[in-house]
DNA sequence: AAAAAGCATTGACTTTGGTCAATGCTTGAG
DNA sequence: CTCAAGCATTGACCAAAGTCAATGCTTTTT
């Protein structure tokens, strides 16, 4: 229980054994069918989730009832609302499974907890959202800077098991397009070979 | 020296008169004229940079020669090629000054003899670089999900100062628009009121 | 096994944003 | 103070993405 968690903590901060037997009191863990909720717009954000296996989305939806991914989230990947986790305001995006999943949730409590108790969560917690943040600066760099072959091309290279696992609409979405006109860059791309 | 970058510390975590003298061991101040890099491409990137005074840009340049903005930074934001900055590999962004402008250099050196020495500078970065994720999200929500009009009155909305102080064709490429496009986009708006 | 739902693709057409070129205004350097 | 450069705006045209509708697969559900 909670292998690839702890996997993930130790390759960023080593932990001893009494510190990991001192953090799984911390943890939860869940299962998700596909297709269920993990978080709701409008619900409090109470969790940090790590995807131990299975697949996530966060969306959004817009006036017009249309669904907007924000992230994906497959085995070794961290999912949440942050900003309602950290100031408890309504959350503005959806959580669900794309395929039956098993997570290890971080409540709020117990993050705050480990904060406090443990310096090395601290520390891990920085080196994980700093990495966030650095992916994220490129993924926006790229939707201002590339021509949208570019982009597709990039996305297949650095996440090919998204593109695997994902239905394409659902990557059209990510990539802020109508599922039309990523099947029309794909022949162009396709053509060229 | 240092007024505003320790003003912002202690908002975020309360220092003593030692820490604070302390941590002003690892700073360094400096003054950027107009138009001056801080940073360009293929440098390594060798500080993360506080604005006291003034204005900053970071962007990248694509093929054809064309800028784009990825972040603005003006009084009490961070502004960094961070990515660089951690891997010290060639920076991808090019940071310049906008206007005479104030800093406050953290060099790599001083940010990991910080993080080793005092743990509140690692929480303080913590709650930064949340910040800055949080932010980024919200720019990237909004990118996939809302019309270009949508997208300037918000703009607007949440960095007044920026719209203000900042040259049209900047922001149009900070959303990712050629700079006629955004002047149609503000002239659309201006008719509706 | 049959029916239904979800999905990717294609075509015709519309809308939106990009490109190119010109104008007038403001700012800044010499 | 003058001239050049930078900037915002507009118009005419072009290219790219969105919309609507139809088709044929595949996967789920019953």
């Amino acid at each position: 229980m909670y292998k690839s968690f702890l996997q993930n903590f130790n390759s960023k901060v080593r932990l001893t054994e009494e510190e990991e037997a001192f953090i799984k009191n911390y943890l939860t863990p869940k299962k998700l069918r596909k297709k269920q909720y993990l978080l709701q717009e409008t619900d409090i954000c109470k969790f940090i989730a790590f995807v131990e296996k299975g697949a996530l989305r966060a969306y959004s939806v817009d006036e017009n009832g249309k669904e907007h991914i924000i992230q994906f989230a497959l085995e070794g990947w961290t999912i949440s609302d942050l900003y309602s986790f950290l100031t408890s305001e309504p959350a503005t995006y959806n959580i669900d499974a794309l395929e039956d999943s098993e997570l290890v949730l971080i409540s709020k409590a117990a993050h705050e907890e480990l904060l406090q108790k443990l310096p090395k969560y601290e520390t891990y917690f920085r080196i994980q959202i700093t990495g966030a943040y650095i992916a994220m600066q490129k993924r926006l760099t790229s939707i201002i800077s590339s021509p949208l072959e570019e982009r597709y091309k990039n996305l297949t290279a650095l996440y090919p098991t998204i593109v695997e696992r994902v239905p394409q609409h659902m990557i059209a979405s990510y990539m802020g397009l109508q599922p039309e006109t990523l099947s029309r860059i794909r022949r162009k791309i396709a053509a060229k070979k």
